[in-house]
DNA sequence: CCTGCCGGGCC
DNA sequence: GGCCCGGCAGG
């Protein structure tokens, strides 16, 4: 969990760096743990230029005294604001966005790596406060973390198809997916975090607002991406991982056949198939999906994953699958990662047909 | 030849 | 049971 920032080759081997500049957002709005190294980090060097802004923020009152920062150019548009938005997204439940209500009024004395690591990431003090740590790899999204801003307010999207509720509390929000799309209680307190699933961040510039930007409707197209694609029942996503506003869906059907996309977003659906063949593998908390909103073409042959295991009769071998095996998937240099049986010579248990 | 994996052996 | 591997079959 301990992330060392200044450590930046803590690099998952899957791990796939982008070279996206930040205002062009590629599809990886999802985290996913990676085994044994579940530090989806990003580019090397943006992290460690993070790594080095972190350092000077350590050192440096002018951020927390919001005050005294300079004013943004008025050309910082829907665009950069949406960067960080989709910063804050793609690291699950992090903002740059402190609105008014979390700024220290006073400086705070100087803070370690940790500290103003921290003091960032508990910027939105919302109940989906979780899984922060893993998280940290947000900020290497945006090469230039940015001062914040008094004018910005952070508010939440209903990602729901055809839906375009935007409210200014994630519990607002969640509530809302709670009883108007996923049907339940809103007296109820139970929440597994779907909701989460269902919205994302969005910053709002309220002096944009106040000069009449109409544009921060939901159906504008200068800041509505595609319809998100949520995750079918088959295709788990841990749960914490958020659609943005700006995620196109590309990345969904690469599953794990294809080499990642320039993104973080490695597919490791593995993981719900796994079940207990592999203890040593990270396990991701497979979730049961509500089927999905809008149409999702990831899942593919992967489907047949979960019907009943073709029993080859005796004396009759199994008729070869074409779904790639770990073998295929992982290569020799990466055996440590196939599953079990296929380490074995046996039938492969993760992807099996 | 590459790949998947059965069958069988070893511990 | 875990683990390994020879060898076969399909592509």
């Amino acid at each position: 969990m301990d992330l060392d920032i200044r450590n930046p080759r803590n690099q998952p081997e899957l791990g796939q760096g982008h070279d996206t500049p930040p205002t062009e957002r590629q599809p990886h709005s999802c985290h996913i743990p990676v085994p044994r190294n579940r530090k989806p980090s990003g580019h090397a060097d943006k992290e460690v230029m993070a790594a080095t802004v972190l350092t000077s923020l350590s050192t440096s009152p002018m951020v927390l005294q919001p005050s005294s920062a300079p004013t943004e150019p008025a050309a910082r548009g829907w665009k950069e604001v949406l960067s960080a938005s989709y910063s804050s997204s793609t690291s699950g439940n992090w903002s740059w966005d402190n609105s008014d209500q979390s700024v220290p009024s006073t400086p705070s004395p100087p803070l370690s790596n940790e500290n103003s690591k921290n003091f960032l990431l508990s910027s939105n003090s919302d109940d989906i406060s979780e899984d922060i740590h893993e998280s940290t790899h947000f900020m290497f999204d945006d090469p230039i973390p940015r001062k914040r801003k008094n004018s910005m307010k952070v508010m939440f999207k209903c990602l729901w198809k055809n839906c375009e509720k935007v409210l200014s509390t994630s519990s607002g929000i969640q509530r809302h997916i709670r009883t108007v799309h996923l049907g339940r209680n809103s007296d109820s307190d139970y929440s597994d975090g779907e909701e989460d699933f269902y919205y994302s961040e969005i910053e709002v510039n309220m002096d944009s607002l106040t000069e009449g930007l109409s544009s921060l409707t939901p159906t504008s197209p200068t800041t509505v991406a595609p319809p998100p694609v949520f995750p079918s029942p088959l295709f788990d996503v841990p749960h914490s991982a958020h659609i943005n506003v700006n995620g196109s869906q590309s990345h969904a059907p690469t599953l794990l056949s294809q080499s990642a996309p320039s993104t973080l977003c490695h597919i490791r659906t593995d993981h719900a198939y796994q079940g207990p063949v592999n203890p040593v593998r990270t396990v991701t908390t497979v979730e049961r999906r509500l089927p999905a909103p809008s149409t999702h073409a990831a899942v593919t042959k992967t489907h047949a994953l979960v019907t009943p295991a073709t029993k080859a009769t005796p004396g009759t071998r199994k008729p070869r699958g074409d779904a790639k095996k770990c073998r295929k998937v992982y290569g020799m240099e990466k055996k440590d990662m196939w599953c079990t049986a296929c380490r074995w010579k046996k039938a492969c248990q993760r992807f099996t047909d």
